[in-house]
Formats: C-alpha cells, sequence, structure tokens
DNA sequence: CACCGGTACGTACCGGCGGTATGTGAGATA
DNA sequence: TATCTCACATACCGCCGGTACGTACCGGTG
C-alpha cells in the first residue's frame, strides 16, 4: 500500500541523494560536508542521519546511483546483436564517453575507491561498470575472438586501461584530439590481443 | 656550513615524514590525525607546522619519500645494459612488485590521486614512477620493438592497467597465483604490442 | 664573556565537521 | 476523536585541522 508519508519520505530521500551527487561531485568527498548536503536539499541533519547511517552510506547511496544510471545507458549500447567484436568496440567507446561526464568521472572513477576502501569497492562493482566489462571480455573468449586467458585478470587490466585513458581525455588540453587517440591506442592493444 | 641545530632540525623533519608514512599506511590520508603522527614522532604540532604549511603538505612529503626510494629501486634493475625488450619486461616485474609494498600501495597507487588531487598528482609523477615508465616506453618506439603510437597516451593506459594488476593482486586471496597471471596477461598485451 | 637575534619548536585555543540524543508534530490507525 | 508512530527538527558533544603566541636554545657579534 502506497501511503501519503511513504511517498513524502522517498522524496526526501532523493533529495538528499540528488544533493550529495552534485556535491560530491563538484568537492569530492572530503571537501564536502553534510550541511551544504541537508541545506542544498532543504532538510536537517536528522533527516539525513534517518535516511542514512552517516556519510560514509550517503556516499554509497550517490555511487549507486550514479552507477545505475550509467549501467542503464550502456546496456542499451551492448544489446544489439552485431558480431561480438563490434558490439564490444562500442561498448568500449560508450565507457569511455562515460567516463568523461564529470559525475561518474569524480565520484566512480576516482574517488570511490578510496572512499569506500578498495576491497568494498571492488564487490560493488561486480554488480556494475566492472561487472558489464567482465562479461563483455568472457563473450569475446567465448567467440573465440581473443585468446585464451584468465578473464578475471584481463577484465582488471582493461579497467584500469580505460579509467587512466578517461581521465587522461578529461585532463587534457585538447579533449577531442586525446579522446582520439585513446581509442585509436586502445583498440591497438585489443587487435593485438585479437586471434588471427 | 654544518650546524649543530640544522642537524636536529632535519632529524625532527625526517621523524615527521617517518610517522606520516607509517600511519598514512597503516590507516589512510583521512583516518590519521596530526596528533597521532606528531605523538609517534615525539615531537608537537607546532614543529609539524614549522615544517610543512598543513597536512597535506605533510602528504606530498610523504609521497616523495616513499617515490624516491621507489625510483632508486626501479633505476637500479632498468640500468642494466640488455636488450632494451628484456630490460623492459625486467622494468615491469619490478615495479609490479613494488606496487606489492604496503607503503608504495597505499601512499602512492591508490591515495595520492585523490589527495594532491589529479592534476597535482599527475604533475609530481612527471619525475617518479610514470615518468621512468614513459621514457621506458620511449625507448621501445625507438628500438622499433613496438610500432609507432603516442607515447604519452600508452604509457598512461599501461600505467594505469599495472595499478590495477597490482591491487588485484594484493586482494587476492592467492598472491602468488594471482601474481603469476597478471605477468603473463601484462606479457601478453606487451607481445601483440610488439612489431612482427 | 655578555648580549642579542632568530630559529625551532611547545602551548593554548578556535571554528568546523561528523555524529548522537532527544524533542515534536503531522499523518496513519483503531 | 484519541493514540500511536515515524519522519523528521533541534541542540549538543568530541575530535581534528589550523592558528596565534610564548619560549628556550643555539649561534654569531662586540
Amino acid at each position: 500500500m502506497r501511503t501519503r508519508r511513504a511517498e513524502y519520505s522517498e522524496s526526501t530521500r532523493q533529495a538528499l541523494v540528488d544533493s550529495a551527487v552534485d556535491l560530491f561531485t563538484k568537492r569530492g568527498y572530503a571537501g564536502t560536508s553534510l550541511d551544504e548536503v541537508v541545506k542544498r536539499a532543504r532538510v536537517t541533519k536528522g533527516a539525513l542521519y534517518h535516511h542514512f547511517s552517516g556519510k560514509q552510506a550517503l556516499f554509497e547511496a550517490a555511487f549507486a546511483r550514479v552507477e545505475t544510471k550509467a549501467i542503464e545507458s550502456l546496456t542499451a549500447v551492448v544489446t544489439g546483436d552485431g558480431a561480438p567484436w563490434d558490439t564490444a568496440i562500442a561498448g568500449l567507446r560508450a565507457y569511455v564517453r562515460k567516463c568523461l561526464e564529470p559525475e561518474y568521472q569524480r565520484i566512480i572513477v576516482h574517488e570511490a575507491p578510496v572512499v569506500m576502501g578498495w576491497e568494498r569497492w571492488r564487490e560493488a562493482e561486480e554488480h556494475f561498470s566492472f561487472g558489464l566489462l567482465r562479461t563483455a571480455v568472457q563473450l569475446l573468449v567465448d567467440a573465440g575472438e581473443i585468446e585464451e586467458a584468465p578473464v578475471e585478470i584481463m577484465a582488471r587490466l582493461l579497467f584500469g586501461a580505460l579509467s587512466a585513458g578517461a581521465s587522461t581525455i578529461a585532463s587534457s588540453s585538447d579533449p577531442k584530439r586525446t579522446g582520439r587517440e585513446v581509442e585509436r591506442a586502445i583498440l591497438r592493444v585489443l587487435e593485438g590481443l585479437r586471434k588471427k
């Protein structure tokens, strides 16, 4: 049953997460105070601590929000029925573009591993971007496109390379050019792994 | 002129950096209080703020300390006079091992980009590990071992992949095995880039 | 040797921030 | 309508980074 109070509650929760995503993106986790977050959401700390156990939990909620949105747009790209290789390439392109959005860049790529701790981050990423990337790699192996290799490891390396590439693009003085270069470099790496 | 006071001063500064490296490694930047740092160094905050402008500056000193030590051991590996390709491989192996040391892993790989900010981190790394890696890649290109490519970009991607690989090893339940797998995977990527 | 200047700290304190304990009023329940 | 409950608001605490100021000791000078 959908009561009135429940709707209000959900609404303020959303407002808190919205505010958190905004401020964490602009000022980072350490640079954002909870007073700012609740002020922007037009509530008080009482509301925040009613919905979340603390600052960390609020960050994880923001993390989940951003990642969920990202997964949606990425799966849309990947669920075409083209050749596995071409689909994978399209997915990589889409992911690099995602990494250039400030929200994703700051919260997911840069801060999450430190704020959540590497272990917790790794665990959470299983259900989000990294999980998607790993299944993509698995598909390529199954399709015989790239040589047999420990999928987990290869996916980790690729994930790291992609993040570094995206950061490079983002802080470049000529993002367009750097973007093309990064894409070409990644494609070259993949071609090097491809079976003849 | 080497005065007595200068020696004392240098000594307390070293003690502060030692303490900082220790605590930042164990508890991270945010989890370490300056009171703990000065207590372990057996001084007070007055001494700390005499030598460093603040917590950030102290972190950068710790960063420089750890990186300097790393560079020393890495250049020792690289300055053999073997074939460029073999030297590069040896360097990569040595770097992965470095990343498994807790100090390097926590302070340099995980926290530095967030604490210092990506731009500042990138700038600092020019004189340390990344600088070394990039010149190594440049040497391989010059020697005709790998195909022409924007060296900066390739080095960035490699750097990201190596960091991810090292983190994977460190948090693995079977580090020995994972270590071998990561090394093999990296070698395969490099072989894919090698000229025929 | 007396004096003095400056450096290398120590001490006391402030403001801000994360977190907590407790009050309260609107909406659900009977 | 009376009561209960939950979704907040309010007030407060302890810690921590940073600052202002005091001080003792070393090193040079007459």
